[in-house]
DNA sequence: AAAGTTAATCGTAATATTGCGATATAGCAA
DNA sequence: TTGCTATATCGCAATATTACGATTAACTTT
């Protein structure tokens, strides 16, 4: 089908797994990662650095922050993307329960 | 095209990005959830407690295990799986970095 | 051997994702 | 206004993903 069914999990499950899906491609992990480094809220840039159509950047940043993992803010004709750090906050404390647990977890094969 | 194309990335980019990619699906996450919560590598259970059919979970692990986040082991007439955790291991490091250059990262927008 | 159990694989239909060029939109500059 | 730059959106083609039923393979029990 397809289809994903979400009628199956807990909120919790459906909002990680959206987040992990989100940051699950190479060229958004690009993204973020530029977005911290330069430290500055370039955009256009991503698409000299990165190496993808201006189209395609575009598209992506759009699912980033869709997701809220970065925000905009329109700065006169260029846009200024950055961190969203509440959602990274969010992100960490979920992800780095499930790290604990993995730790905690006895091998057994 | 749909073909995602890895020439433009780091090594490292690429395989991070695949490995959030498959924890990136509820069912995955519930799957990595429940062999940890349940302690012991029972593995059928997974079909009846999350409610797909057996031929999708079984999809389910064996991309879980194909990127060598869970392992399975022949017992028996069942498979023991269970958390790999050398995987979980350099995921933890690697996201850990990348949620501390989040953190230091200095609101701009 | 025959039947039952467990898990993997195959085939397939429906939907989603990726990437691009072309076009639209909006601010800035001359 | 007329261009120029920056970004978003549209439409498309190629490929990937998700889910399922049916089948297969392998072990266990009778």
């Amino acid at each position: 089908m397809g289809l994903t069914r979400i009628d199956k999990y807990t909120q919790e499950q459906v909002d990680l797994a959206q987040l992990l899906k989100v940051l699950g491609h190479p060229a958004r992990i690009a993204i973020v990662q530029s977005i911290i480094r330069t430290d500055s809220c370039v955009c256009g840039d991503l698409v000299t650095e990165i190496g993808l159509a201006q189209s395609t950047i575009s598209q992506h940043l759009k699912e980033l922050k869709h997701v809220g993992i970065i925000q905009g803010t329109i700065e006169g004709s260029s846009v200024c993307y950055c961190i969203n750090k509440e959602t990274w906050g969010r992100l960490e404390s979920t992800v780095n329960e499930l790290f604990k647990s993995v730790a905690a977890n006895p091998d057994c094969c």
